[in-house]
DNA sequence: CAAGAATTGTCACCTAGGTTACAGTTCGGG
DNA sequence: CCCGAACTGTAACCTAGGTGACAATTCTTG
């Protein structure tokens, strides 16, 4: 338990939506928020209404689902350890804009609506902060949004890996199947199988059972722009 | 130009991320933000440094560009009046993370970063206001990469029309030729022509030059939702 | 008002990828 | 240790949609 509340402020310290690690606010957060160690395909949100706030991803990773047309929930992405989930901001409700089911084991750190205001009672800057964490989730976003549109498979798939892989270990395996990579690039099991086993031949990824390792990125990074 | 601060402080104060219209917020970034006028085509943006900030469209609406796959850029969305643009939160460098250009003659409100920073001293709750903004977008963002990975072409462009009515007046024209929204969903245009045809037929749209009028919501809400 | 640019409607051809199905493999829990 | 669940590899078939091209139309700008 202490060992994890280390862990936490090593993570803060280094994201870089959270402003000089001087500053005092990942004390802070994790004063006021929650450590919860989750196991695989567990709910990363409780239902609850106050659950609304603040989710950060510690160690670990979780599956993200949205909604979308009615009532379909689709897989889009999956976020590694340092990615947090701004459920903040409280909203006229409406649905949760994100659903996060853990993938692997994971370590999460949650800060409430109200845990984030009695930070900002004394730390305003705190919202820059939360600004910032949702800017650049908005960036990510807006990647997958326009590689959706732009790319052709082979690339999406690229693309996509390569985004997964970021604030990861290098080397370290993601626990991804080809259905889930499918369903996240809006293409076939089928294709995913055919394109992955290509890119292993060319020595890209390395695959086993459920997990994708990346193996060269500067590499696959020539397939996610090479237009051919 | 009196007449266009009235018409930014009336926005603003129906916008939902900017709290409650009496907060004063409106008016403080109307007084550090400047007005500007742009026509079809033009950038909405500056190329300089400091031009990092928040941009309001109060007129008008603005094409939005994303950089994809090392190079490419690719159209993926318009906003119309009410949407504002994070181009806040200085961060190290990095490209633009998306580019609007006029769609339309427009109207913008423009608050640089330091212009949010001086309103910040005395009102640090404005940071707030805009975390609050771009979790906004960031909702319509993983919409648009839910949309793209998860629905075949005839509801991916339903939903899409949707989505750009929605802030417009009712039954008002939207700017946007075929090639436009074929971009915007990743199909051909050819694909698009014959889905707007059909969606003209069936009085769900009316089509004229460069220009789509959304007449039927429900209706198009239907074909969205519609798994068949 | 006339030349030119942008947009639309529509061909014919073709292939990448979807669908469905099934067998072999790996894993985890009882 | 074994059974069932989840995952992977692959095949046959098929069609939705991509490509490229062209004429007709509509704007626009000099």
């Amino acid at each position: 338990m202490q060992d994890d509340t280390e862990t936490a402020l090593r993570l803060l310290h280094m994201s870089p939506w959270l402003g000089p690690p001087d500053s005092g606010l990942a004390e802070r957060l994790v004063a006021e928020g929650a450590l919860t160690r989750l196991g695989v395909g567990v709910w990363a949100q409780a239902e609850g209404d106050e659950d609304t706030g603040l989710t950060v991803v510690i160690e670990g990773a979780v599956d993200l689902y949205c909604q979308v047309a009615g009532d379909r929930e689709v897989r889009f992405g999956q976020a590694g350890a340092g990615a947090a989930l701004g459920q903040s901001v409280r909203f006229g409700g409406g649905p949760r804009l994100v659903t996060a089911v853990c993938a692997e084991p994971s370590l999460l750190l949650r800060v409430s609506d109200s845990g984030l205001s009695r930070i900002a009672r004394d730390r305003p800057e705190v919202w820059r902060a939360v600004a910032t964490l949702v800017y650049l989730q908005l960036r990510n976003a807006l990647q997958m949004a326009a590689e959706a549109v732009a790319l052709p498979p082979r690339q999406r798939l690229a693309a996509r890996l390569l985004m997964l892989a970021r604030g990861r270990r290098p080397g370290s395996a993601m626990a991804l199947g080809q259905q889930a990579l499918a369903e996240m690039i809006g293409v076939s099991r089928k294709t995913v199988n055919g394109l992955l086993g290509a890119f292993q031949r060319q020595g890209l990824v390395a695959l086993s059972y459920g997990t994708v390792t990346l193996l060269d990125p500067r590499g696959m990074q020539r397939v996610a722009e090479r237009q051919g």
